[in-house]
DNA sequence: ATGAAAGCGCTAACAC
DNA sequence: GTGTTAGCGCTTTCAT
């Protein structure tokens, strides 16, 4: 008693069921697991027992012989942020249907730490990985023996042969052109991340396709900074001061957007009237407070971890997916673009 | 062969690593877990045996017997929100350095899917329970045994004798009072969310007594409204428009406080000048976006689930702790209160 | 339809 | 020091 942590308290085994309803050790494992052939009257008199007294399988035994745990590990190489909190809500959603639990690991950046986390859930016998993080950028893969799935969410493998879930840049930048268009905007300026971010630089070649689609080019060569609301308000007095008759900012990120909408305002432009404004994210909290809302270009964040999931239990079921997949991405239209003179 | 999945690849065992360096299983055990005595030059055997053939024990057979698994659930009722991310941050980092893996469960406010995840992690024999939410509102006690333990962090359990780390709200108000206070000022207002959040009403009551120390009160009462921008812009225009000379504002968050430095630089109120104005929450995003930078009354969200993980800790050592415990706040001062001139 | 026995991978107690 | 044995809780042949 003394020996033994407050835990370990003494829970109740098959054999207890057994005693119980008067079988062996076997049948109730039949009984309970629908195996066998198990007579309707003693399946009733186990399952009976096994409620009285609160049985509950112990899963960990089982895994030990079926050489499968049904639990997959989430390592995350960014502390949760803004980004990898989708994704990962969307793979803990599509895991726990399919009654496998989640391990969550928070690597930090650090290869030692994700080193560690892989080696004490490799002991834990994981069926697979899933790694997220923050950025579209390319990371080296997990270094882990071939026959260990491991699915990448958002941040892919720099193997292109690893199966990794992406969302779609290029896309994302497109179809805020086309809206643009649409809206009948040909003078449009566009503002966004620093070029190191892969991200930033695809948006905005996707939107200048979008454009050119329309014979139009953009006002002025895309403005790169740092993802932040200073950086959206310092662009736009750039971009207003070079060129006059600007009718539409598409910008990489809603922080952006609303450092944009703030500044347009100050100098006295409205939104969408004069300057038609569209972010990207779709970051509910940031597009709905700014003034006005913001249309965004949802990226699909929770369903690139719903999809990541899905991939990875089929390579679970042995049926491994090889290569990059992209999400597609969606317009939300708010205020920023949606002139209600023009309803 | 093709009776296994893809992941079940047999992997080295006790029994191969003592084939291989011919010992015995037993032999084995005792040399990689340090205990009994074994010969130096046996041990380096061994221990080169399993590195050969990539040994890792297997962490499932192993709780089996032990009665431990060194796992935890962690539970939040909230899909990982501003407010659970950072505590679940704390406990996983906490919990991880004590070598304890954790289990993700987004019980999205739903009783059943609660009821279910507590099932299947009871299955695989979990050490014990986090359970965080949003709020600082109780909630109903998790329906386990007692003999499992469980820690409440950040949304207490209505049962005031279980393990619940909470922020300390009524200390917010107060620290933010006396810094207003310390300033100098005197005529100071309160904007807040809505009076069913405990903490809304919990932070406006720290915020008076820490006033009436000084002989000060509110200049008009709590303004209670929603968590938005547009609601701390609203409230301004109000607070304005009834009381002349206000000198100061304490938001109940760090959002509402951005709405209202909108609001008082567009009515032409210089903040920290005319108005100093705080925020609560200390969100990095939020407060460092806002013009000027938010000071900001920071409640230790990560200080919560760190703690928490060493109460669970504890319980699950045999050394349960009972009762609420708050976590101290502090405050984070910036632009909005810290008046360059005064310097 | 049910029971007995063997075994998953590991460790602890007891021999030698 | 090291090997042998037994057993954690569960499942799965194989008898009966």
């Amino acid at each position: 008693m003394a020996r033994r942590v407050a835990s370990s308290a003494k829970r109740a085994t098959v054999r207890d069921v057994a005693a119980r309803a008067g079988v062996s050790p076997g049948t109730v494992s039949k009984a309970l697991n629908g195996t066998g052939q198990i007579s309707r009257e003693t399946r009733a008199r186990i399952v009976a027992a096994a409620e009285e007294i609160d049985f509950r399988p112990n899963a960990l035994a089982r895994s030990v012989f079926q050489r499968r745990s049904y639990t997959v590990g989430l390592i995350t190489t960014d502390s949760f942020e803004r980004f990898s909190v989708p994704v990962m809500l969307g793979a803990e959603d599509a895991l726990g249907a399919g009654r496998i639990s989640v391990f969550l690991c928070d690597s930090r950046d650090d290869p030692v730490r994700e080193k560690h986390y892989v080696d004490v859930l490799l002991g834990r016998r994981v069926d697979g990985f899933i790694v997220t993080g923050r950025s579209s950028n390319e990371r080296p893969p997990l270094d882990v023996s071939p026959d260990v799935p491991v699915v990448y969410a958002l941040t892919p493998s720099s193997n292109p042969a690893d199966c990794s879930i992406v969302v779609d840049d290029r896309a994302a930048g497109r179809v805020a052109g086309e809206h643009l268009i649409r809206l009948g905007r040909r003078r449009v300026g566009h503002v966004t991340g620093p070029t190191w971010f892969d991200a930033a630089r695809r948006r905005a070649s996707g939107l200048v396709e979008a454009l050119a689609s329309a014979n139009v080019q953009l006002v002025a060569d895309p403005l790169y900074g740092d993802w932040t609301e200073a950086w959206g308000r310092q662009a736009t007095h750039i971009l207003l001061r070079s060129v006059q008759d600007i009718d539409a900012i598409y910008c990489g990120s809603d922080v952006l957007a609303r450092g944009v909408a703030d500044s347009l305002r100050e100098l006295g432009r409205r939104v969408p009237e004069d300057v038609a404004l569209i972010g990207t994210d779709n970051w509910e909290f940031i597009a709905t407070g700014a003034r006005p809302p913001l249309t965004s270009v949802d990226l699909g964040l929770t369903a690139v971890g719903r999809l990541a999931a899905q991939r990875l239990l089929d390579a679970i079921e042995g049926h491994p997916h090889s290569g990059r997949e992209h999400v597609p991405c969606h317009l939300v239209v708010r205020g920023s673009t949606d002139d209600p003179s023009f309803g």
